[in-house]
DNA sequence: TTTAGCACTCAATCTATCTGAGTGCTAAAC
DNA sequence: GTTTAGCACTCAGATAGATTGAGTGCTAAA
């Protein structure tokens, strides 16, 4: 059944006061607050079939009434404006996402601080791989007779590399042969095909190179399960604390302590925020968590390239300003896709047959 | 003026029993607790002399005593007695610090949140510089005819990469140009001896390279910043609100907030502790950081090798178990150490030769 | 359908009182 | 000189009423 257009007005007006004040709000209240030109009273009865629906919700039989989640749900879907951000919101997003290192750690952490100094909620941010990766090729470096780096890269693009060092002496030609041997046995092999079987064969095609093999493969085993396990970055979850439905010491600490309880995040938050684009609302008991069943999630997902998608997103009490955090979280995921997007800063001389690629 | 050995005893009694059970402890309570065979009425005239001399404090009159920071720093420098660990104790510390990658980043990392679950208590962890870091080498690695990754070795050892893409094409030969070029020019200088006209000549001497030095060096630039403003790594930040002198929440927040502020945690807290060996306690009032003043800070730094420096620490309320974290965290501090001072697995075959070294 | 009016409810606040742990001091005992 | 018993005193914290006021639901009239 479709609600009235006075108690859409209502319950609008009745959400977001109570996202700015976080206190119960009354039939004066309204009157005063909407342009309704009706009686306190009348209110009252809007109020009360309100409740009776299950949009809004008494504290207390004498207290005004709040949002339920249900109400949050139906205001997110239908009443709520699309929230512009402000020139001023936009450059200072910008800015800081050029500002820092391009490597894709150190990206993720970043912008899952900017969203949480943005928003003032905690914020969290990871990158999940829908494909299992593999190793797309490795390099090894000779650094003098004794050590050598070891250069892998996944079929993401993404290049790690590790400084080893030697015992023995250690030349030229003996790395080439190395690097060759791995390149034939091991590339396009994901982490469960990287058997020790495999490792011994390849072991002794190398011959008396010292297990040099394996110790390679183990970083690259490292890399790809880094890869697969990929981490969650929280930041800002001192935040919890700036809102009064956590005064209460108890529910914060729980709060937190899931929030950092990386593993726990990246499962129920992953899952619902892959799919969609655009920003995605899960309020109170939507949540999947039972720790987050009275907190509100908001979502974005982005583009890493090359299939990789990744998330960030901010917790917050149910009372959130959803309009406002869901325009800057698109926002930046937006920025984030284009950052991964665009290659690497073009030299200044621009490619003139741009358009045969 | 030395005191008197029961005037001690009743001090560490107090101590102790109030690092328990955070509740001011009375002259019955001591008489029932130690082994001094003394009327309360006595107790009461020696706490009135300890409260007289500053080392315990009296929350109002009619309340038991607690320590005071001072009382607290003899403690910690005369009564406590040094905790041993238990064997489960040190295989759960050994465990944990052989699972994770080697990566510098995320042993860091990694240890912050070992510490913090260790002890039960925020934890963070930070690596230092004492010596202004330089690059020590650069190799680019061609992947196909558009992309490169730039791999950049710092003095200290540390190697970092990226990968770069091109619209232009790009040729073994050319980058072996480079290479060679980036290793003459660059090669030794710290970051503010990467002046643009330095740049500007080398990009001048490669010729028509389409300003692929000024990219690779930028990155160089990256890497020596992000290593002299190295990041602190804090863990475990929800265990604040275990303990009842923070309930209060503003207070909770003030220094969570404080312990999210990556610069001021690291300027106040490397200095302390890049000096001394062992664990480093800092009690209240010591601490120079206003947000640290009523709360406790432990340290203990590590050896990275090749003259780095890393600091673990904990921050918690000045009834602090001193004892047993001063343990835990050198303990810590000495696996880390020995993490890093031990040479990457040598390969089976041992060298025989080990001497010559 | 709307409105005015009114009795009712209930959290929050205030006030007063009570309780008891723990003190400091004094004077006697060791 | 030190220790102890005894006692008046203090004060945070708990308990219990009393008060307040915002806001309600219901009724009856407009």
């Amino acid at each position: 059944m479709e609600l009235s257009e006075r108690k859409k007005k209502i319950l609008r007006a009745v959400v977001e006061r109570y996202i700015q004040t976080a206190e119960p709000i009354g039939s004066k209240a309204l009157q005063e607050l909407t342009d309704l030109n009706v009686s306190s009273a009348t209110i009252r009865n809007e109020l009360a079939d309100l409740t009776e629906l299950g949009y809004l919700e008494q504290p207390h039989t004498s207290a005004g009434r709040i949002p339920s989640p249900k109400g949050y749900r139906l205001y997110v879907n239908e009443l709520m404006e699309e929230q512009r951000l402000s020139l001023e919101e936009t450059k200072q997003i910008n800015d800081a996402l050029h500002l820092k290192m391009r490597e894709l750690d150190k990206v993720i952490d970043q912008a899952g601080r900017m969203v949480s100094q943005l928003t003032n909620y905690p914020a969290f941010a990871l990158a999940g791989n829908p494909r299992r990766p593999t190793i797309k090729r490795f390099d090894l470096i000779l650094v003098d007779s004794a050590s050598f780096i070891a250069v892998v890269m996944t079929d993401g693009n993404l290049v790690k590399n590790k400084l080893f060092r030697l015992p023995t002496d250690l030349s030229e030609p003996q790395l080439q042969l190395l690097t060759t041997l791995l390149n034939t046995a091991f590339v396009g092999k994901t982490l469960d095909q990287l058997t020790p079987e495999l490792m011994r064969v390849a072991e002794h095609a190398a011959g008396g190179s010292y297990g040099l093999i394996s110790l390679v493969v183990s970083f690259a085993m490292e890399v790809l399960d880094s890869l697969e396990n990929s981490s969650v970055y929280t930041a800002g979850t001192s935040h919890i604390l700036d809102h009064p439905e956590y005064q209460d010491v108890g529910k914060a600490q729980k709060l937190m302590t899931y929030l950092s309880e990386d593993r726990a995040l990246a499962q129920s938050l992953a899952l619902p925020a892959l799919n969609d684009d655009g920003a995605k609302i899960l309020i109170g008991p939507e949540n999947v968590a039972e720790e987050l069943k009275d907190s509100s999630v908001v979502l974005a997902s982005y583009d890493i390239g090359d299939g990789m998608k990744g998330v960030i997103g901010v917790v917050g009490p149910t009372r959130m300003d959803y309009a406002k955090v869901a325009a800057k979280l698109s926002y930046v995921a937006d920025g984030l896709s284009k950052l991964f997007g665009t290659p690497e800063l073009p030299p200044a001389e621009p490619a003139k047959d741009k358009k045969e690629e």
